[in-house]
DNA sequence: ACACTCATGTAAGCTGTTACATGATTAA
DNA sequence: TTAATCATGTAACAGCTTACATGAGTGT
């Protein structure tokens, strides 16, 4: 089905940017998630921390544990720093999914809540077309549609509803954060918008 | 990342149950849902057609289009509709994602109300579930946690109030329906719940 | 001529899961 | 000793997308 996935490796680079983790631990983490985004499995997450390792993106250290099995725990470097923010600065596709869109706010950089508001501003316009389009499938034929077929529309208009008010009220809330901001920076940054 | 999969052999089967078609007729049809359950491509669609021929569950006419290249036009089988019944009788997968509940909706056999309303009530438990989890995530760290987590959390936590809300009224008028329904098949299923 | 929509199909490749394999440590 | 959690890893496979290929009809 169609819809740009988020690259793992970046998503994983993402999470290590904000601490370092061992694979176990971000699995860990992804799970309290599940539902929203799912956790990687091992088949897969491993894999992704290796490639990080050769591209020199994240660097190993081993700890062995006192009552547990010895850990990797995996931290990034300048070089994945400045990997991260080109792949951060180019902006998600427009028909990138809900999981990406949650990807994107979980490793998103907290001290520039300028771009914070950007990304949910990019995930405004689409859910807002979203539920235009889903609009024109119910005025059109309404009176042929199966029971089942007017009940997913119902639900994805709710859903998009729901998702626009809370869009709405967490912009209104970072954007009165970014001008009451003691930080001097982050006011600069909001002008940017 | 985990979750079930739905068979796309079977949402296709599914939907040719309801009338007949042809494959770009369903991917049309699914472009209008695109945001929610995706639209497959041609290289997963006419792959599942050709094998659902070979086992004889669908049948196709070639319909010379008049004015248009000639379609071929897909219809169920006796065999198609026994093997379709089987798989929807066997309920979602525990941790099915949300695009799984809409295509189980949209093929749900709407004669069947009870049966429907069982998938609904499926479904709430498990957006039950998974708000709970998500809430054990917000009392746990609460300080601790980054900004963009607590956008996450907050918002898993919204989308997942709004689907309980619809989830609840659409049960309502689904039982309403069908406690004052015509059909007096409807209302012995229901007793069967 | 050219491009666009309709309509079907194939092949290569990416991304991820499942299943398997290993091994340490703790608790019944 | 048996099972369970912690912790990492590999190999086979499934499912899907992308890109390509074909071809009819329609409009510019």
């Amino acid at each position: 089905m169609s819809g740009g996935t988020v690259s793992l490796q970046f998503f994983v680079l993402g999470l290590l940017a904000q601490r370092p983790m061992s694979g176990y631990d971000i699995k860990r983490f992804l799970n309290t998630l599940n539902w929203l985004i799912g956790s990687p499995s091992g088949g897969s997450l491993y894999p992704v921390l290796r490639a990080l390792l050769q591209e020199d993106l994240v660097a190993v250290e081993v700890v062995p544990g006192l009552d547990r099995p010895p850990r990797k725990i995996y931290s990034i470097t300048p070089a994945g720093r400045q990997a991260l923010q080109a792949w951060i600065d180019q902006p998600a596709a427009a028909n990138a999914p809900l999981k990406a869109f949650v990807m994107r706010l979980l490793i998103a950089d907290s001290h520039s809540i300028a771009r914070l508001l950007a990304h949910l501003e990019r995930r405004r316009k689409q859910v807002a077309d979203h539920r235009a389009k889903l609009r024109e499938g119910t005025g059109a034929i309404d009176e042929r549609l199966d029971l089942g077929q007017r009940l997913a529309l119902g639900y994805g208009l709710a859903l998009a509803k729901a998702e626009l008010d809370w869009l709405d009220s967490t912009m209104e809330w970072l954007s009165e954060e970014l001008l009451s901001g003691e930080d001097g920076q982050r006011v600069r940054a909001a002008s940017a918008i």
